[in-house]
RNA sequence: GCGGGUAUCGCCAAGUGGUUAAGGCCCCGGAUUGUGGUUCCGGUAUUCGUGGGUUCGACCCCCACUACCCGCCCCA
């Protein structure tokens, strides 16, 4: 019986390497550069961080966890989850650590596999990785900017800088409360003719209902009372000016954005700012990037109030949509019957960090150069001559030219 | 959880009831016994996702299962 990956999972091997290698460098350098800070939290995590930070109206909490119980069936066994995204753990390391003591802002990077039991389908795996960032003690819209601004300038670092952002305020606490019963008061009428989702939304998260893509449930949104509730600015002062300062600082950065009244986000922590990058390349699943506020989350988990916003991306949709890059050729390619003068050679290389690879098999010349014109820029003739009197003859797989070196400096 | 599609060598694939399962790429070997990329020659699936069934005979028909893909839901 042949063991295969399980499903939604999936090898990424040479081909993919390269692009996944360059993707991870562009995050490095843009996200540093900017001033944030890499963060390695575990992949699992208790139960209860997700339950209460990611939020149990939410699916993912609800039934795409995979959990674990640890320590058998007895009564002290613990249960753990392997973490479906990863905000609520860089909080609870914000926490653990009192990392809030530190002089604002706190500013985190993050790289690393998430998990979730859900339908594999076109750019949704059941192990996915997430490339995200997350930015505390800052209340003003300079942090919001700063985020959005380090997604759009990380998308355009690996050649994606044409997509478009959508953005959305969903006010505060108490804002956002009002505009739930508002969209409550003012569906009741029309709630048998939603589809069955935005039925249980209508009770668990009404929000949520403003994101159905279904055609009934759309039309009674164009309904002008509905239209009028749905549209209407109904988040408070001081949030409506957060959100149009932030408008203001977009727009001095020559960042495209629109504004999508209907943009809410599943995660029940986010408020105030919310924002998505989409590409209509990626299919049904086209969300590149989704992030947001949540003022309230590290206080929720035990901390104290603390201000944050962060983003997170699926890098195998960011995969699909950049350029694909190519495996690099070594430097140099032994061509030798000599094994133990071969090697040495090559360590000798590696430790100057010039990249040098041979053949293992003893193989003839002519076998050994085919493989070195595939996978090396030069090849180094190593023979008898050679070794006995003290030289290389190098020769370029390109040009076909070939030339003496004296000196191992010289190469 | 609900709908639809597909499953033939590492990859791309032809074959759709009749004794040896095309072809291309890759790989391996040879022509070229110490010099590659071109060319030429040769080699690689006792087997067609798995298990049953129909039939004198099945990769091709039927049933079940599994996996993958696509859509819904949700999200990155």
């Amino acid at each position: 019986m042949v063991i295969k990956a399980q499903r939604g999972t999936k090898d990424i091997l040479n081909d993919e390497i390269p692009t996944w290698q360059w993707i991870l460098e562009n995050a490095k350098n843009v996200f540093q550069n900017a001033g944030f800070c890499e963060i390695k939290t575990p992949i699992f995590e208790a139960t209860e961080l997700f339950a209460r930070g990611v939020g149990d109206s939410t699916d993912i909490v609800n039934k795409e966890m995979y959990t674990f119980s640890i320590g058998g069936a007895d009564k002290n066994s613990s249960s753990i989850t392997l973490r479906p995204e990863n905000t609520a753990g860089v909080v609870r390391a914000f926490i653990e650590h009192n990392i809030g003591r530190q002089s604002p802002p706190q500013k985190f990077w993050y790289f690393g596999p998430m998990f979730r039991y859900e339908r594999p389908q076109a750019g949704r795996q059941r192990q996915f990785h997430q490339i995200g960032v997350e930015m505390f003690g800052i209340k003003e819209p300079t942090a919001d900017c700063e985020v959005i601004l380090n997604a759009v300038e990380f998308l355009k670092s690996v050649g994606l800088g044409d997509l478009e952002v959508e953005i959305n305020s969903l006010g505060c606490t108490k804002c956002k409360n009002q505009y739930k019963e508002a969209i409550k008061n003012v569906l009741a009428p029309y709630l048998d003719k939603l589809c069955d989702d935005c039925k249980m939304r209508y009770e668990k998260n009404p929000l949520r209902i403003l994101d159905c893509k279904n055609e009934d449930c759309k039309k009674i949104f164009e309904i002008e009372e509905v239209k009028n509730v749905i549209f209407s600015d109904y988040i408070c002062d001081d949030c409506r000016e957060h959100f149009e300062t932030l408008c203001g600082y977009l727009d001095e950065l020559d960042i495209k954005y629109s504004r999508n009244k209907l943009l809410v986000r599943g995660l029940d922590y986010y408020n105030r700012t919310v924002f998505e990058i989409k590409s209509n390349a990626l299919g049904s699943q086209s969300a590149v990037c989704g992030g947001g506020r949540y003022d309230g989350l590290v206080e929720m988990l035990g901390g104290n109030p603390t201000p944050a916003v962060g983003f997170a991306m699926g890098v195998e949709r960011l995969y699909s949509l950049v350029d694909k890059k190519e495996l690099q050729k070594s430097k140099y390619f032994i061509v030798s019957n000599n094994f133990s003068e071969t090697i040495k050679l090559a360590k000798k290389l590696r430790e100057k960090n010039i990249s040098a690879d041979f053949d293992f098999q003893n193989r003839k010349f002519a076998k050994q150069m085919e493989k070195a014109s595939k996978t090396s820029h030069y090849a180094i003739i190593l023979g008898e001559d050679e070794i006995k009197e003290g030289y290389f003859s190098v020769k370029n797989l390109k040009t076909s030219t070939q030339e003496r070196i004296d000196s191992f400096d010289e190469l």
